[in-house]
DNA sequence: TTCATTCCGACCTCGTTGGTAGGATAAAGC
DNA sequence: GCTTTATCCTACCAACGAGGTCGGAATGAA
């Protein structure tokens, strides 16, 4: 598999997110509710979309998260990196910059000359990427809203309260 | 990272492969040696090419691996189809048919009716398999001759004989 | 003050990855 | 027919990351 539920649960959280509107910010606890999820792990997934500057956080008694820009401007490269942290088809490809630990890269003593596989991870990487940035949230948003994926198609509820 | 040790060594397995022309079948140990990676795990990886009739063996002394086409006849995503097992953004979405273990797809209680996410992945498997699609083994071969990849640019050399 | 919430770090369990070991089978050359 | 060189096959194993839990801070509204 190549994603993790990092993404998966990233990109969900911030669909759900996408539907509320920016007015209310929404708890993590009432999309664990709704989605099913795990609060504890959301948590920890939702750090990584606030480092990235896609949600923003109130804290204390009904406080939340938010989509910090509206969905048409996120688009899915962005969620999915700051979910993933990288996305490489090979370790020893990481964006062209990063150590190549593990897999030995082409041969022993290069520089970096490029591996005979080089050619194809490019092009599988670039298409994934090329993907992920004409994705925008707000095409998921529609997506789901038409395909009745959410429990609840218009507003969350809270499920204890 | 997408892919494992599998696709990249059982790509460069091909490469090699179609670097010595079709007449004589080359030993794993040569290519083990050239590439610098431990024969017994190339012999489980070959065994995966070879269940997708992307090469052939020759059993018994001054056997080995040809392949069973001409280079610009084998694309990448039959290869890495064959080396990965499946190649699927996420486990929910294994070709559209399989099991969803693990992540629960959408909620609870659906049939295939989609997850919010589904149109990203669909989107992002695309991309990559086209790009796999459009990739073939001629092209790679033509692209680490050009780029010297290989030890040994033209022929293989077995180390000890 | 109290309660609901975000925030943070340590911990744990399980499956997969990457690899090894050891042998059985098959063919070529003497 | 023996020996050598291969492919083939199955079991085993260590390390790591994925996925998730736990416990407790800090923070802010009512």
């Amino acid at each position: 598999m190549i994603f993790t539920t990092k993404a998966e649960y990233g990109v969900r959280l911030l669909v759900e997110l996408g539907r509320q509107g920016s007015d209310n910010p929404v708890s993590l606890k009432a999309i664990a509710e709704a989605e099913g999820l795990p609060l504890a792990y959301l948590e920890r997934i939702v750090a990584l979309l606030k480092k990235a500057d896609l949600v923003e956080s109130q804290r204390g008694a009904h406080g939340g998260y938010r989509l910090a820009r509206p969905p048409a401007e996120i688009t899915m490269d962005e969620a999915v990196l700051a979910l993933e942290g990288v996305v490489a088809p090979m370790s020893c490809f990481v964006d062209d910059s990063v150590e190549r630990k593990g897999v030995l890269c082409s041969h022993h003593e290069d520089a970096g000359h490029g591996c005979a596989t080089k050619l194809l991870w490019t092009r599988v990487q670039g298409g994934m990427v090329e993907a992920m940035k004409r994705t925008t949230l707000a095409e998921l948003i529609d997506f789901s809203a038409r395909h009745g994926s959410g429990v609840f198609p218009n507003q969350l509820v809270t499920i204890n309260g």
